[in-house]
Parts: C-alpha cells; sequence; structure tokens
DNA sequence: ACAAATTTTTAGATTTGTCTAAAATATAAT
DNA sequence: ATTATATTTTAGACAAATCTAAAAATTTGT
C-alpha cells in the first residue's frame, strides 16, 4: 500500500467512527485537504484491492480487511506518539504531524519492538486507546470530568468553558490539556472531587469539574 | 525534498566517497537499481535546484549545497541505525532497511531530540562516523586489525579469510561481525593481541589479527 | 412532483518518477 | 585515424496522484 492509500483508510475508518459506516465523498475530501475528484479516483482504487465497499454515488465503507488495515495504522500511529511524548520529551500537541509520518514506515518487527520499549501502552497521549496487534481496543468516550465515576481516569482533553478566567484558574492550579487524572472521591455533599493529576492530589469544585472535558476509555 | 530526490542525493554523496568527485550516470543507475535513463532525468532536476554540478555527459558532483544536504541526511539514517540497534534490541545487519526509511521522515526536532535520546552517539552499529548537525565527522577507515595502533577502538566489519575452519574459531571465542572491539595491548614479540570485545578480555595471535577487519573512525 | 441546489462522477490535463527504444556522444581497440 | 564498443541522453509512453471544468445523479424545497 502506498502512502496515500494508508491515509485515506485511516481518513474513511475515522469518519466512519470505526464502526464500518458509510462515509461520503465530500466528507472525505475535507478530511484529506483535497478535492471530491481525487477522493472519487482513489475510492475506485481501494475498491479494486477489497479495502472498501463502493456502489457509485453511494458512499464507501470499509470491508474487513479495510477496517484491519486501518487499525495496523492506527495503532502505529498511536505508539509512534507515545514513543515521542515519553522517551523523546515532545508535548502533547506537537506529535501528531511526526506520528502521521512515522506511521507509514513499513516493518512489522519495527511496530513490535517499538510496542515492546514503550511497555505496551493502551493510550496514547491525547487518551485514545491503542488497539492491538490483533486489532482489539477498548474506546474512548469524552465525559465531563462531573460525570464521571469514582475511580476513573483519563486525559484531560477539553474546556466547557473556555472563557480567560476559567483558563487562569486551570494555570494557576496547574491544570493542564494533557494531564492524565484519576478521580480518587467524590463528596456526595457539594460534587466536589478529589484528583489525582502528575503524582500530585488536588481538591476542585463541582462547578470546575463540570467544565473539564475527561478522555477516558472502557 | 521528495525521499526519491533524498535517496539520489545520498547515492550520489556514497558514489564519491563524500569528496564531491564526479560520479557516472550508470554508476548512480546501478547504485539506485534504476534505468540510466531514470537517472538523467533526475539529475536533471537535482541540478535545476542546485544540489549538483552537471555538464551533458560529463558525470555529476554534489554542490557544497547537495553535500550538506547529503550529510543531513546520513546523519538522520545512522541516529536511526544506534536507535534500532540500542533501544529496539534489532541486530546489526537489520537495521539498514528500515532507517532506509525513516531518514525521510521530516522534522528537525525530531533528529535532534533522538540524538539526545541516544546519548549524541558518535558512530552507527556498522561503524560509520554520525555526522554532526552542522555535518562534521570524522573519517572511517577500514583496516585489519594487524594494523591498528594500541589503543584503537572499532567495529569488527569483516573477514579476509572466511573459510569454515575461520569462521568457526570465531564462533567459538564468541567474535562476531558488529562487535566492538578495543585493542588492549600488543606483544612485541610475536604480534598477537590483546583485546576487548563487549567487555570481555581475550587474546589472539597476529594470524587472527591479520584476518580481521576493524572499521575506525578517525 | 418538479425545479433548484447539492453531491458525486467523468473527462481531460498536469506533475513525478519511472520505463523502452533509439539517437548522440565519448571511450577503447585496431 | 577509423571503427567498434560503451556510456549517456533524448523521445515517447505509462502509472500514480492530483487538479479543473463539465456532466450526471441525488437530495431538498416548495
Ligand atoms: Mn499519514
Ligand atoms: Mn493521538
Ligand atoms: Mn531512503
Ligand atoms: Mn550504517
Amino acid at each position: 500500500m502506498t502512502l496515500s492509500e494508508e491515509d485515506y483508510i485511516k481518513a474513511i475508518y475515522h469518519l466512519g467512527k470505526g464502526e464500518r459506516t458509510s462515509v461520503s465523498t465530500n466528507a472525505i475530501a475535507e478530511q484529506m485537504e483535497t478535492k471530491p475528484s481525487s477522493v472519487t479516483d482513489m475510492i475506485k482504487k481501494l475498491s479494486e484491492k477489497g479495502l472498501v465497499n463502493y456502489k457509485k454515488y453511494k458512499g464507501v465503507s470499509l470491508t474487513e480487511f479495510g477496517t484491519k488495515t486501518a487499525l495496523t495504522l492506527v495503532r502505529k500511529h498511536r505508539l509512534w506518539e507515545v514513543f515521542l511524548v515519553e522517551k523523546l520529551d515532545f508535548s502533547w500537541d506537537e506529535v501528531h504531524e511526526v506520528a502521521e509520518q512515522l506511521e507509514h514506515v513499513k516493518s512489522e518487527k519495527l511496530v513490535d519492538r517499538l510496542d515492546k520499549h514503550l511497555g505496551y501502552p493502551q493510550v496514547d497521549p491525547h487518551g485514545d486507546p491503542i488497539p492491538s496487534k490483533e486489532g482489539e481496543f477498548k474506546k474512548a468516550v469524552k465525559k465531563l470530568l462531573s460525570e464521571v465515576p469514582i475511580g476513573a481516569e483519563g486525559i484531560c482533553v477539553g474546556v466547557k468553558d473556555s472563557t480567560p478566567p476559567f483558563l487562569k484558574f486551570l494555570d494557576k492550579n496547574s491544570i493542564a490539556l494533557g494531564d492524565a487524572i484519576q478521580v480518587l472521591d467524590k463528596e456526595e455533599f457539594d460534587g466536589s472531587l478529589h484528583l489525582k493529576i502528575k503524582g500530585k492530589d488536588i481538591h476542585i469544585s463541582e462547578q470546575i469539574a463540570a467544565n473539564l472535558y475527561l478522555k477516558i476509555t472502557e
């Protein structure tokens, strides 16, 4: 498979939310930052190769083989992201572009050894699950911190309230996007939470919790 | 620069032994496993871009810019080779193909961080020197172990006598291609050598030393 | 239901990198 | 110095991936 074919397969996978749903030509074009006519050409090729199901004007979906291929790519992408953050001290938000290139390196041994080197991580730096070699993985969901059960673990991936006062509050309490968060306890009384963030225990009000998104797997 | 352009530049660099000597179309074609006509086409493009000096029928040589580009690629290639051997436990002889792909990943930060992660290595697993970010490096020479001064360090890269008896001898004494060797002492009396190989001290006769090639830098 | 708007596909062109076959040039042999 | 051989370049073609412009099919709105 060429680099381009691989990126199309990944795009179709992500647009279909990993569920082999039908995806439109225009949606793919937008995702790939290309023209719909180019997408049609590529879809035909992928169809020939048995990676997608395609009927003219009726959208496209991944075959089982296509899904397997996509999962292998997602696995590689996310393992490289972990490598960049854990081993090379890249930050959360600068790994994607590089992983987008590294994912295309062809060597099964490389991926296996990388996985081992990283200690078989389950999630990438964005909290997204890493498929196993066999293509199995837990799904990730994004929830408000206030709606998550005690014991939950995840990555802080967004804010609901993005006004300066709230962002400043987060800064002052050194809570940042990309941080791993664990919910230690919840006060029934006021809905406030005890968290563990980067080793430290902190306490936040329900109002804060209701404005932070957590990505959790399982 | 495209992947293909990069591989051509590297090929010209290696064929010219890093000395900006003139290289023939056929030599490049052989190295790249392609046809001379394809090489001519590519040379024209590289010439347009100021990477090579080219006059019809008169061969091609790297410009200063081309040499700088080649050194950057060689640096990346060799750093990835070190990574594969040191961090992912690849063996000496299986890293080249993968590094051939990894070298094309575009991210200056990635290379810098990789270099740091590896502890700023000076040579790759084949004993070849790794150019600095500025493109400086020591040259590597291949010499018989018997002709090397006391104190020399290098990588065992070949045998002069490749008959089964000699290879069996090496096996029995656990000397293998790719091993780092240091010459500790030489007996004036019989020319025999004291070596350090993979932490262990061993003693070999001049006859053995005269059949082992060492790659040493500087 | 039918016209209008949108989406998707086709037709034809372009760029990159490659190829084969033939022509041009350079090198070697007599 | 000619001829023969080898090397290099050109001419023309092709596959991959893209684009624009136009046609076809689908969806939407009334
Ligand atoms: Mn990619
Ligand atoms: Mn990610
Ligand atoms: Mn390469
Ligand atoms: Mn090497």
